[in-house]
This record gives C-alpha cells, structure tokens and sequence, in this order.
DNA sequence: GTGCATGGATGCACGACGTGCACGTTGGCC
DNA sequence: GGCCAACGTGCACGTCGTGCATCCATGCAC
C-alpha cells in the first residue's frame, strides 16, 4: 500500500523523523504552558500530556523542565553561531558578530518568535537564568572555536575564549536591557533600536573598554 | 553569673551570632563533603548531619546543596567587589580590577583556600556551573554599581553593565585556563602566573577586543 | 527573677523530581 | 516472515523542596 513513497525520508529513516517530532513537540509543549501558566506553575507531566506522551518518555529528552524550556534559547545560540560562521571572511571577528546578532533576531521563521518568547520568559523567571546562563556557556565553546577559524589562531589560544565570552556578555546586557524596554513601553522594541544598541555595546569593546577612574 | 560580660556580641546579640554560625557550618560541611565525596555523591541529609542539625534546618539556610557549596564562591565575588571598590579612585577600571582579582586570591585567609577547592569542585562538576554562573552574575549588578560609581557615570548607563560582565568573563575564562593547569601539571599554579593570565587578557580588553578576519 | 512575645529549630506530611529496571512495541534489515 | 536494536511506557524508589504545626531558646519589660 503505497509502502516506501518516501523511502526511508529526507533525513534517516522514519525513526529519527519521530524521536526528531517528539523531542520539538516536548520543546513546544513546555515553552507554550511555561508562557502561558509561568515556569513555577508547570509540571512536567503537565508537559508530557500536552505532548502526549508518558512522563517517563519526557525524562528520555530533557533532564528538567528547564531544559526543555531552554532548548529553544539552545537552538537560538546554535543558529547565532552558524550564522557567524556564515558571514564574509573578510569581515572582523565584531563586525561579523554583530550581523550574525542582528540575522537571527531579524529573521521571521518560527524559531524567532519562540526565541523571544523564551527570552521574555526568563526575565521573568529567575529560576531559569541558571541554565540559560549554561546555554552560553556550552555554546561559548563552539563561538570560539569559529572564532579561532575566523583569525586563524589555534584553539587553545586565549583570544578566541576571551572574545567568545566578552561576546556573549555583551549581547546578555544588550538583550536585558533591549527586553526591558518592552516591559516599560507598551509595544515591543524594534531591531532597528537593536541594532543600535548591540552596535554601541559591540564599538565600545572594539575601542578599548577601560576608562580612568575619579570620573575622568 | 558574669552575665553580660560581652553583653550582646559585638554585632547584635546571640540569636544573630548562633544563625551566623549555622549558617557557616553548614556551608562548611557542604564543602567539605563535596570535595571529599564528590558533589554527586553528597545528600542535603548527610550536610545537615555533618553540621548538626536537623534536614529541615537546612533549608531555612540555602534552598539546594548547590546553593551551600557556591556560597563560598559567592563570598569570594563579593570580596572582590569589595576590594575593587577599596583601590584608589585614581586607577582605571580595569587595573583596580586587576589589582582587585589578584588581592583576593593571593590573601591568605581561610576563604581564599576554601575559594579556590570550590573552584576546583566546579571544573569537575558541571552540575555545578549553572549556579555558579548565576553566582557571578548577581555579583555583576553590584560590580556594575561600583564601576558606575567609579567612572562618575549613573548607574542606568550601557558601559558600567557591559564592563562589569565583560571583566566577569574575562576572570571566568582566566580561571578556568589557570585551573587547567594545575590539571595538567602536579604543582599548583602560582599567582604570578596567574597574575600575568589575567593581566594579558584584561590588556586584550583595554587595548580593543577587535581582529580582522582572513587571518590577517 | 519572672513572665511574655518573638523568632528560629524541628518533625511531619506531601507533591514533585529524576533515574534504574523490566517489559511491550515498533522500526530497520535481511 | 523473522530477528534485532531502539524507543515508549509503567513501576518503584530515593531525593528534593516546602507548608504547617509545635517546641524551645532568646531577648525584653517590669
């Protein structure tokens, strides 16, 4: 009966298509109730049965509701790097940063306005920054390895970790305070403003960030 | 019977005095258990005996055993803000935060040793290192505020909130690099060394974090 | 010193979490 | 069709974290 029409997918296989499925319908399930109800007030069998499958299958794809609930922001932080990887090699290691910043949060696929969501939530959710601050820092490794392709340094040097981290922290603080203004303001901050102030944010780390003190 | 001969503590009575002291046994006995036993291997139940109280006492304290054995390393970011804010107002940012970083850890007192078997602890368990991250970030508003108050800046401005998570990173990945070290190599890493780490990369961060790209 | 109010320590109970284990089912492959 | 590996599921168990009631030490007023 029409057996193998799509032989064994795009992919591997319908058995990767389905743990693929399940795992992104567990990610949606907990970042839709964690929106919807506030991360405190999600259980994870609640998560499981608006996914449905058993409480027992969730624990076989994320460790914690947290994680399930940041393996969006994970996704966001992976795309940022490969959008890195994908700028002109001529471009300096801030430049390239700063447009790959400004592609992911531009671009209208799903993933974006989930990503949003999901930062919001945190902002909101003190219990989630702990993890989220983790979801950097695993994908600090990966941005300084590109990093490191990009300036042709070896791995091990200490430029490529610096800037990664220094990076990474700058565009933290620049997102808190762009998602703070939607919390004060009615209508949600637009990426020209973002633009704007990662642009700053990204200058004054290429200029040299110290500055004398005894308010000079 | 000599009633009163220290008639309420030197702070503010014994009630504060005992608290004080519960609370620093049991953040003691956390650490101690963890780095003895590993910090997997370690119950909320066994600290509690290990400081003589019962379970529950435990949670008026700290709310995880994570939250125990990183409140050492909390007292070392919140020495650090503290001698930051003690250099001379002469200094720029970056050398009083410098001087600041080397000041605590080359002081002698129990803390520092307790500091740097937390930071050991961390590297080698990753469960770890979302809370301590969430540690250091707290530690970044008050840096922030220090560093606004240094530079005459008001608190709500870009640059003392980058600054402060920039100079964060920047420890974090020196730590870490130094902590490597003492992986590798039997003898413990001195603070010379560590000096000249954390020197070079707060140099990267005064002189312009930016490169060219293509190797150039 | 005596009684009283307050705040911390303790025990208890309960829901949620996270994991090891065994079993049934399904997909992949010959 | 038949075998095998991988996945989903239920079960049990230990741990976690918290609300609540209770007991006791402390500090205070007199």
């Amino acid at each position: 009966m029409m057996a193998g029409v799509v032989p064994t997918g795009t992919d591997g296989g319908r058995r990767e298509r389905k743990k693929l499925a399940t795992r992104a319908a567990l990610r949606r399930a907990a970042l839709r109730l964690a929106v919807r109800n506030g991360v405190e007030n999600v259980t994870v069998e609640r998560i499981a049965d608006e996914a449905d499958v058993a409480l027992r299958t969730f624990f076989n794809y994320f460790s914690s509701k947290e994680d399930a609930v940041l393996a969006t922001a994970a996704l966001g932080a992976e795309a940022l790097v490969a959008r890195f990887r994908a700028r002109p090699p001529a471009e300096s290691v801030l430049a390239a940063l700063r447009e790959a910043v400004l592609e992911v949060m531009e671009s209208d696929d799903v993933a974006g306005h989930e990503h949003l969501a999901v930062l919001r939530l945190i902002r909101a959710a003190p219990s989630l920054l702990p993890q989220q601050l983790c979801v950097l820092a695993a994908q600090e490794d990966a941005l300084a390895e590109a990093i490191a392709d990009r300036v042709g340094l070896p791995v091990d040097d200490a430029y490529p970790r610096l800037c990664a981290t220094a990076a990474f922290a700058a565009l933290r603080v620049t997102l808190d305070r762009w998602l703070a203004r939607t919390a004060d303001d009615g209508d949600p901050p637009t990426t020209a403003l973002l633009r704007a102030e990662f642009g700053d944010a990204v200058d004054t780390l290429a200029a040299g960030l110290d500055r004398g003190g005894a308010g000079s």
